[in-house]
DNA sequence: CGTTAGCACTCAATAGGAGGGAGTGCTAAC
DNA sequence: GTTAGCACTCCCTCCTATTGAGTGCTAACG
């Protein structure tokens, strides 16, 4: 048995009829809402069928039918038309980025912030790769005798702070010599390039002071070393609960505790940003037990014309895929464009 | 009517068994398992007048009772026998507070995700009060031409950033200038001194370099004068979830809704933690419709025996007020004591 | 041969009703 | 003042009948 046209049509009208009402539909439902000129029984017909080829099942047997995980993948991937915002919708989004940013991070505030509730689902936002933020200045604060404060200033505007342990006798002259050394070598290069290729010519330089060499190095290792921190931003959570689906408490508990740990969700994120485009990933594609009856919409944005991170939605697999792409497609843009107007000029 | 020692003990009972149980209460249960050597014809006289008195209510007729808010008031204030915390637990707040830490920040955190841990509610820790925190260094980095940041380090390792416009012509050298200045002046200040008594005094400094002058006073301006950010942390907020009274939806959409509004939230912990000691408002007593199921339970926290900040959480009404009231009380000691270790020496 | 009307059948959801049980309040006796 | 006894209330649970949406099958139709 193969899909055809009018197979097709079925499909799109039940996924349609079943995101709007949440209820199963059935074969009266679509002849009466969706005009295609066929009787119930033909469609009972094409709907066993379609259940037959795994793109919709039924809960239970004198219900309706429900579009499967396959069901909705092969809309996703073949049958759905692009849906263009409202001009309301787009200036929601555009007017969200007018004020002006000076850092990253409240780009990523409004992003997340708006995301979640234009959606009404929960938003995510993972800030930048490490290795396209350009190192700015570094600077050592003595903040009581053996402990220097490191701050990192990205020429994103974030910090990266760190206190570690040295030598009692480290004054705030060592650490301001150390500064300015490193501010020289560091200034304008990318943090993974820190990591590779300097710390050579760090040492050599640093090799007239000998005294504080070893400090310096101590410094470069556990302020720079440190292990990559994704910081992702999480918004409007309560929205889940606005989901018919999950008015079980018992669902949005495994679903809120997934989303308090950090690192998971970042790891979902990314593996769902690899690509070009809006990236959508459907119910056990997400490969959580967790979030079987959740789908991500994520896409990258891009600093340079290169992708850096991450932004997208969680929501219930019976969301509106098309009009969620495109909400999420114009955010990435947008927010994109948010940054390169930040750093107009000066990269 | 007045109260006696047995009305007294018959509402002991009633709220340890609801407490435990979550079920209203009668009098044969009393009776039986709270050994007053009356029957429970007795008891019910004496419920009787515990309802006239607002101690208690009954749900509906054939129901047993249940604690009122007076009635929890009651109790804590005038019953309630301190209960002090088993060896075990006193061992894992302490454990807790074992690594050593070296900013103010990674207190918070752990004090919050220890006391939601134990308590199984939600806990919210309020940061310091900006009165307290002494200033340690400013610093000054020059972003791009026109845009400086201002990077104030406190003495408790937090940090305060701001990005702020500048003219064009100012340089690294300008900044450092006023950094130095800046430094000299103000370290060792707390916050409140800061903005009080000393703009006129760097007025004065800075009339030497009369062309950084005005930038000097606009940094000082948006710099410091920036609004009190309380920062809160709030954690396990998924808790609120076990709560049986809450499984209902509504109910934890309308106060998940107030967690997420953290400046309310810090207004609720601030009215509640002026007094000395460990604070418990019981449903309508926090002022709000949202949370008027639930009690709040804070104490402040100390650095140099002055309360700075608070902690607490967030549950029902029905909780075991006496375990909660000393879990919180342990907390604070233990949080104020690790803030001491870690200026120990240095201030 | 595809389409359709008709019909029997299934099954969840809803409503109504009976019975049980927990608990109270009252009264009268101790 | 305390208690046993009892009638009464009201929630909760279980059972049953009913309804209604929906299907699958069959036979007829163009």
């Amino acid at each position: 048995m193969k899909m055809d046209t009018r197979k097709q049509q079925v499909l799109i009208a039940i996924i349609a009829d079943f995101v709007a009402t949440g209820e199963p539909v059935g074969s009266r439902t679509i002849a009466r809402k969706y005009d295609l000129g066929v009787s119930p029984a033909t469609i009972r017909n094409e709907m066993s069928d379609l259940e037959e080829l795994g793109y919709i099942e039924q809960p239970h047997t004198s219900a309706g039918r429900i579009p499967s995980q396959q069901g909705y993948r092969y809309y996703v991937d073949f049958l759905m038309k692009k849906k263009a915002l409202s001009s309301q919708e787009e200036d929601l989004i555009r007017r969200g980025y007018e004020k002006k940013v000076r850092e990253i991070g409240q780009v990523i505030t409004r992003t997340g912030a708006l995301l979640s509730r234009m959606t009404r689902f929960p938003s995510m936002v993972v800030s930048p790769r490490p290795d396209v933020i350009y190192f700015k200045r570094i600077q050592l604060v003595l903040m009581n005798p053996g402990q220097v404060m490191v701050i990192m200033i990205m020429d994103t505007g974030a910090l990266q702070t760190n206190i570690i342990e040295v030598s009692e006798g480290v004054g705030q002259v060592d650490l301001d010599t150390i500064t300015e050394v490193l501010n020289a070598k560091l200034s304008g290069l990318s943090m993974d390039m820190i990591k590779m290729t300097l710390i050579r010519e760090i040492y050599f330089e640093l090799s007239k002071h000998r005294n504080i060499l070893e400090l310096a190095m101590h410094l470069i290792q556990s302020g720079l070393n440190r292990e990559r921190e994704d910081k992702i931003y999480l918004g409007g959570v309560i929205n889940i609960l606005n989901q018919p689906e999950f008015h079980n408490i018992e669902k949005v508990k495994t679903i809120l505790s997934l989303l308090e740990q950090e690192d998971l969700l970042c790891n979902l994120m990314e593996a769902g940003s690899s690509g070009e485009g809006v990236s959508v990933r459907i119910g056990g594609e997400l490969k959580r037990e967790e979030v079987k009856d959740c789908s991500m919409v994520v896409a990258s944005y891009h600093i340079d014309g290169k992708p850096v991170g991450s932004l997208g939605v969680l929501g219930p697999t019976r969301m509106d895929y098309a009009w969620v792409i495109s909400v999420v497609e114009c955010m990435t843009r947008n927010m994109s464009e948010a940054i390169e107007r930040m750093y107009k000029g000066w990269r």
